[in-house]
DNA sequence: CTTGACCTTCCAGTGACTGGAAGGACTATC
DNA sequence: GATAGTCCTTCCAGTCACTGGAAGGTCAAG
């Protein structure tokens, strides 16, 4: 199957799975005429890689998720420690926000917002309002 | 004052410094010897940018914040407004990673993590345990 | 036979730095 | 005055995960 069908049924554009090519993550057989040509396979392993980089997964973490995926013999115990590290990186990530959204929040409310040249918001980041 | 000091004192590596200065965010004066001359104001400028950077602003919002900061006519609703289209950015991202963390957990506490090659995170990720 | 959609490769750009090489300037010590 | 070490300069390249675009080949429909 051509590029562009593969690329609608795993939900990644054809630039995407091209790039993927590139960097040996996915290699698919050719036609005869030089065009890609996947297989439900393929697809499979492009489905794949969609939903683990939506997950938050980097490239490399689904390259190692791809070979224990196509690995009879791995062992769960591997997979299981690759997500719960990514756990952890998500759960200081939204923490990290939520303390950034709380200052935000702080000044926007603290912000009158009219066509006063004094701004609570200017002064928070240049420091007049304290460290 | 000298780049390393300047940096010392308003958090931010030479290195960022000279590449705010290469895309026109902060041009200082020059000494004779050809060092780049840090007034105390471009110190506080630059701390203005290092918060400004670490409460999620892109380098272009930095921009437009900067020069309202350096204008003295500005309206404060301007500003606003820019920290809250930052705020609502936040509070999204935040969202879609806690429906990120949640999913992860749930596969996580799903997976009996030993020897056994089934693992259900991969079952997951391939698509067969429903979409 | 032409149109248009699809495919190919290759090169360049994104954002916000970061690393490193090659060389000049300054300070302290011998 | 020589030397060592630290700081500074510029410039080029790399990061990550794509994305855009140009130039050209292939295929199906009308």
């Amino acid at each position: 199957m051509n590029i562009g069908t593969a690329g609608e049924r795993a939900g990644l554009p054809p630039k995407t799975i091209r790039y993927y090519e590139d960097i040996g993550l996915l290699v698919p057989e050719r036609q005869e005429n030089g065009y890609r040509d996947y297989s439900d396979d393929d697809v499979h392993r492009l489905r794949f890689l969609q939903r683990s980089r939506s997950l938050g997964f980097s490239v490399d973490e689904c390259r190692q998720l791809l070979s224990l995926y196509g690995d009879k013999g791995r062992e769960s115990a591997e997979v299981k420690a690759i997500a719960e590290t990514k756990l952890a990186e998500v759960q200081r990530k939204i923490e990290e926000l939520q303390s950034l959204r709380d200052v935000l929040s702080h000044l926007v409310t603290h912000c009158h917002g009219d066509a006063r040249p004094d701004c609570p918001i200017l002064d928070e980041l240049s420091g007049k309002a304290g460290d």
